[in-house]
RNA sequence: CGGGGAGUGGCGCAGUGGUAGCGCACCUGCUUUGGGGGCAGGCGGUCGGGGGUUCAAAUCCCCCCUCCCCGACCA
């Protein structure tokens, strides 16, 4: 085993979280308060969140586009909630040029206000809608606690925005994305287990009839936000005259959704899966699933070690050589587990003369297994699809463990300091206010059947009350 | 913005008024390599910033800034 690189977990989660983001090198902060630099590593896994990301997105049928940071400060002020809600982490240009400038131009906290003033002039007809879109961005809002991938001043993520014909096709589409693309995302490449359910009208987005949420466990027991999709009514097509002329030929207001996630998930990655070795990223995540580390270059190791990475290469795995002899084996085993490289294989002399190799799994502790040379490619292959299950298992067992049936407020509370509670919506609804005093939200609300409410009105509904992040 | 902690080399820390140090990392060489190896020799710091007290300030005083933890706002 490795010695303690990191602060373990159970004795100061902030600490090993921030130990992880620096050992594993997936960011530093930046100079302003709040900004990050993603450094390659942690770009390599945000870089291919995007892609599986993109191409569901894709695959619901938007279309990407890109629209400006600068955003005119009387645009966010045209929807009251919208304003009232950014206002406060807005970052305002006053002075360009070397000029106060006439208007002041806001740096978008998130583009429905910009969007929507184009999408009034590119909707006309019936026959303009659906219009579906996504942008990949930078975004900022100015925050007062700031913390590395959770919580930013400035975030990547993508936005979605649409405009439909009806309510019923609006309502469709937000919950559309909300499962086949973030949810579908979120169990089967991030391998995390979330809670797909409705925001109350207190965590409502500011703007929005309706938010939907993916809420995850992480590994203190807290809740994190991993995405959000909102059926935002008629509000901004009022605001910004979205109209389009009917089949009927009369003129109607659009009705939209917007939805979003960010690098936030890279937050949600680190504490949702590692562990005191490090990161563990799932298979279907993971930039690198492989590496093959070259013990000694001798007796030809060196080169059976590239030919056998080439070989892994074709069976359709994403493998690294580390062939770097000079820097010491348990210095880059320490090094690949840091940054939660699913499986390790360790070729060396004494390996190669019995015709095996060393294979380690990164979701197990330190468990080698000495595998034939012979079909090695199939073999991997079975073993990352092994991993991704049990990292997801591991995931749920935890968070099943740390949630409690509540019957009550009181125990909701107790049982929430620690996890997640989930209890009757009727008999807390009216104390929302109290619980946040004790730093508890209720993250989602679902129906008996774990279905998602059309409202927070609605009967029995199951309350989800946890801290978050 | 409230409460708490902390800013000294890349990282982690020691240093209560008198020549800025240690561990790790880094560089060079040799040796080693199957879990952060060993030996030897090196590089690297306006002690967060500004002002003040003093013969003399990392150290005492004042102001400011930043970071971390616990809250209020939030993806």
């Amino acid at each position: 085993m490795a010695k303690a690189v990191l602060t373990s977990k159970s004795e100061d989660f902030p600490k090993w979280y921030q130990d992880v983001v620096a050992k594993a090198e997936l960011a530093d902060n930046g100079p302003v308060r709040g900004t990050m630099v993603i450094r390659p590593y942690g770009y390599a896994i945000w870089e291919r969140m995007q892609a599986e990301l993109d191409r569901r997105i894709k695959d619901a049928g938007a279309q990407n586009a890109y629209f400006p940071l600068f955003i005119p400060e009387s645009y966010l002020k045209r929807e009251a909630e919208h304003v009232e809600g950014f206002s406060p982490e807005l970052a305002v240009v006053t002075h360009a040029g070397g000029k106060q400038l006439e208007e002041a131009v806001v740096v978008r906290p998130t583009s429905e206000t910009i969007i929507n003033s184009f999408f009034s002039k590119w909707v006309q007809s019936h026959r303009d809608l659906p219009l579906l879109i996504n942008q990949w961005a930078n975004v900022v809002r100015w925050e007062l606690r700031p913390r590395v991938f959770l919580r930013t001043t400035e975030f990547l993520w993508q936005e979605g925005h649409t405009a439909h014909a009806t309510q019923d096709d609006a309502r469709a589409y937000s919950l559309r994305i909300l499962h086949e693309v973030y949810e579908d995302f979120a169990v089967n490449v991030m391998a995390l287990p979330v809670l797909v359910g409705r925001k109350t009208e207190r965590e409502r987005f500011a703007g929005a009839d309706a938010t939907y949420t993916l809420e995850g466990m992480m590994g203190d027991g807290k809740a994190l936000q991993m995405g959000t999709s909102h059926e935002l009514g008629q509000n901004f097509a009022k605001a910004f005259d979205i109209t389009f002329q009917s089949t009927s030929g009369t003129s109607e207001h659009a009705w939209q959704t917007s939805w979003g996630v960010s690098t936030r998930l890279v937050g949600a990655l680190i504490m949702g899966h590692g562990d005191d070795a490090g990161l563990r990223v799932p298979p279907a995540l993971a930039p690198i699933q492989a590496v093959v580390v070259l013990v000694r270059d001798e007796e030809g190791a060196g080169e059976r070690a590239a030919a056998l990475a080439a070989e892994l290469r074709g069976a359709g795995i994403r493998v690294q050589l580390d062939d770097r002899v000079e820097t010491g084996f348990g210095r880059r085993a320490v090094e690949w587990e840091l940054k939660g490289v699913p499986v390790r294989i360790e070729v060396g002399p004494r390996d190669l003369a019995a015709g095996t190799v060393t294979l380690v799994r990164r979701d197990v502790a330190a468990e080698k297994a000495t595998v034939p040379l012979d079909g090695l490619g199939p073999r991997v292959v079975d073993v990352l699809a092994d991993i991704q299950a049990a990292l997801f298992q591991q995931a749920l067992d935890r968070r099943e463990s740390g949630t409690v049936d509540a019957a009550t407020i009181e125990e909701a509370r107790q049982a929430a300091q620690a996890g997640f509670a989930r209890v009757p919506w009727d008999r807390i609804r009216d104390a929302e206010v109290d619980l946040a005093a004790d730093a508890l939200t209720v993250r989602c609300l679902q129906r008996a059947d774990g279905g998602i409410p059309d409202s927070s009105a609605d009967p029995d509904l199951t309350a989800t009350v946890a801290k978050a992040y």
